[in-house]
This record gives structure tokens, sequence and C-alpha cells, in this order.
DNA sequence: TGTAACTCGTACAGCGGTGTTCGACTACGG
DNA sequence: CCGTAGTCGAACACCGCTGTACGAGTTACA
């Protein structure tokens, strides 16, 4: 049995478990019910040695999603989001976007595999970082304060994972997503009162 | 085998019909993936009973969710949507919601049970019901028609989805939860450039 | 009150999944 | 070039689920 708790010796056994993770990503975001079997034939491995590298399919999930996790959240420290927070929340929008098209259904997968708080946990960076800007934007008056603020952080959320469900339902363009996404958000965080704000071009497109 | 076909005979029969239905549709809002025996049990009754009334859990399920389904549309049948296109949209998704939040993850259930597709062919008249809504307020100038009808239609079905979710997640208070819906909708369905609109008192809570 | 309709528990077969064991084989790396 | 870490497939036990079969018991209803 390799090693499960350290980190593998051989190349050839390391080369395996980055082909398992990255396989397993690509099944689960297709289908967050996928087999370790699905996985391992997907990865070009057996399945027996699947196991020697992950105890359980909780525990290969809960890597993969970490990995992802850890992916998006890297992309998203390339993002700026100083100035007017509106354009922020656009530009956030936009590159989250990417992340979220590629992760498909792989939340689902873990919300079954670990339970939903243990995922919410795991999503503590960057949701606290959407938490950091709906503040700012909420101190500069541009975002509503009448919801709370774990309200309209959900809502970005579910916005998002809407699009993809409406993506691969054919009833949304690809490149009308981002766009769409964001004149959604944009007019649901609007204070009552304030004329929703139109989408800043180049910024979601 | 007792009626599968046709309406059982006997009172206790039927009785133990609807008894299965009931059953079945707390504990698949409950938990979509609700096993059989568990349905029985919940209903005080044998297992092959239930298969005696229902073929299969597919059947079963689906006759569930017909029954919610019609019971959902008959209370729809009595909200007002004359009127300013804004408040009647207050006025559904008040109405709505006692809906949504009695059927939790029966949908769910539904859609693997029978797939997205016949779920969607079997909320017809509900979701056709939102449409005529939305075109009219279009057709008013008070919606925004800069992004497709099947988008918004989506995105009012998916905060309320959201707020169940909220809701028995601590986050949300179930008083607040028709006026957050409601507040969120109608900014994301006011058109860039025209002010978001305050809640109707009286109406929503 | 009798009989047909219905229900019950138990037991079974089948399926598909997880996780383990085994012994033989392969290729990495010193 | 050799020892060993790692791999392989096949087979196994186990689980929970679905759907079926049986025979005995109970209840509605005329």
């Amino acid at each position: 049995m390799p090693g499960v708790t350290q980190q593998p010796q051989r190349a050839d056994a390391r080369r395996n478990v980055q082909a398992i993770l990255e396989a397993a990503a690509v099944c689960l975001s297709r289908d967050p019910d996928a087999s370790v079997a699905e996985i391992a034939r997907s990865a070009g491995v057996g399945r027996v040695t699947l196991y020697g590298h992950f105890e359980n399919r909780a525990v290969l999930v809960e890597a993969v999603v970490v990995r992802a996790i850890e992916e998006g959240d890297a992309a998203l420290d390339a993002v700026d989001l100083s100035g007017d927070a509106r354009e922020a929340l656009a530009r956030l929008v936009r590159q989250s976007w990417l992340t979220v098209v590629q992760v498909g259904s792989l939340l689902t997968a873990a919300a079954e595999a670990l339970g939903p708080e243990r995922v919410l946990a795991l999503h503590e960076r960057p949701v606290s970082r959407v938490e950091r800007l709906v503040d700012r934007g909420r101190a500069d008056g541009v975002f509503r304060s009448d919801l709370p603020a774990s309200w309209l952080v959900g809502t970005l959320h579910r916005v998002m994972h809407g699009a993809a469900v409406e993506l691969d339902a054919g009833r949304l363009a690809p490149d009308d997503a981002a766009t769409t996404i964001t004149a959604t958000v944009l007019a649901a965080f609007t204070p009552p009162g304030t004329p929703v704000p139109a989408v800043p071009d180049g910024v979601a497109r």
C-alpha cells in the first residue's frame, strides 16, 4: 500500500495521484454521482490503485474540491477589487464565472459526500472575499442594506449556479452568460429607490 | 394485487393510497433520496402494500409531484394578477412561497427519478402563469427586456428555492422570507436606468 | 356472516455500489 | 541490474436498495 498518509515516493505514483485528481474533477463535474470505478477507469488506473492513494470516496472528493477551490481562489487574486464596488463586482463575477463553468456539478458531489456544512467551510476564503466586497459596497451606499449580507452573497452564488444550469440546458448562450449574470446581480444588489446600473462594458464580455 | 391501473374499490385501500401519497410528500420533501421502505413505514403501511398501489418508485414520485403541482397551481388561481405587474408579482411570490416551503426538496427527488425534462413538462401550467406576467410587465416597461424572459422566470424560481435553503440553514427568518424574495426579484426584474421599487407593504408580509 | 378484497411479514433474487485481499507482475531509482 | 515500491485484475464480502413471491391473516361490505 503506497503512502496514504505520506506523499508517495515514486515518480509514477505521484503522477497517478495527479491523474486521478484530474479525472475525478472531470467525472464529478459531469456527474456528481460518478462511481469510484468510473473515475479510476477515466484516470487510466486500476480501482485498487486509487484506493491505495485515497482511503475513501469521501477523501477523494474532498481532495478534488480543495484543489478546485484553491485554484479558483488563486485566480480571484488577480482580480482588481478597488474602485467602484459595482464595477469591482462585475470583474469578480467575470472571473468567478470561469471557475463555476469548469467545476460544474462538482459541488453537488461534494455536498452529498461531505455534507453542506463541510463544503461551506472549505469555501471560507472565496466567500469572505465576496463578503468584504459586499460590505464595502453597502458602506458606499451602492449596494442595498435592507437585506442580510449573507443573503446577497447567497444570491450571487445561486444566480451563477443557475446560469450554469441554463447554459447546459441550452437556454443561455455561453457568450451571454457573464453579462446576464452581472446584469441580474447588479440589479438585485441595488438599493430601493436608486436606478439600476447598466453593465459596465468591456468588463463582463 | 389491488387495482394498480383502476381505482381501488375498498375504502381502506383508497385511504391507504392517500396516506402513502401524503407520507411520500413529507419524506421526499425532507430527503429527495428517501427509500420506498421509509415512505411505507411513515405511511403506516407495509412495503408490499405500497407496491400494490404503485408499480415503481418512479410512478409513486410522479403521482406525488403531480398532486403537489396541482394543489399549488390551484392556490395560484386565487391570486389577483391584474394591475401593476410589480405588485402582481409581489402577490404571486407571496402565494408561491407557501407552496415552495411545503414541497421542499420534492422537486429534487422528481428530477432524479423522472428526469428534468419530465419535471419541466409537469410544471407547464404554473410556469406559463409566470411567463404571462413577465411578458405583461415587459410590455408595460416595468420589467427589463434586455435579458431573456426564460432567464427572468428561472431567476424567480431559483431565488425562491434559495430562500428555502437559507431558511432551513437558519440564515433567514421565516417571517422575512417572502419580503426578502420579493425585494430581490423585484430589483432583478427592474430595467436598467430606472429606480428599484420598494416592496409594496401589506402584500408580502 | 361469509366472501372477496386487501394487508401483513418474511424471505428471496438481483443490482450496483464500496472497500478489501490476494498473488503475480512491472518499472522506478539507487 | 537488482530490490522494492507500486500496479494490476480478479475475486470476495458487505451493504442498501428495488421489486417479487408466498401464505396466512384481517377487514370492508353486501
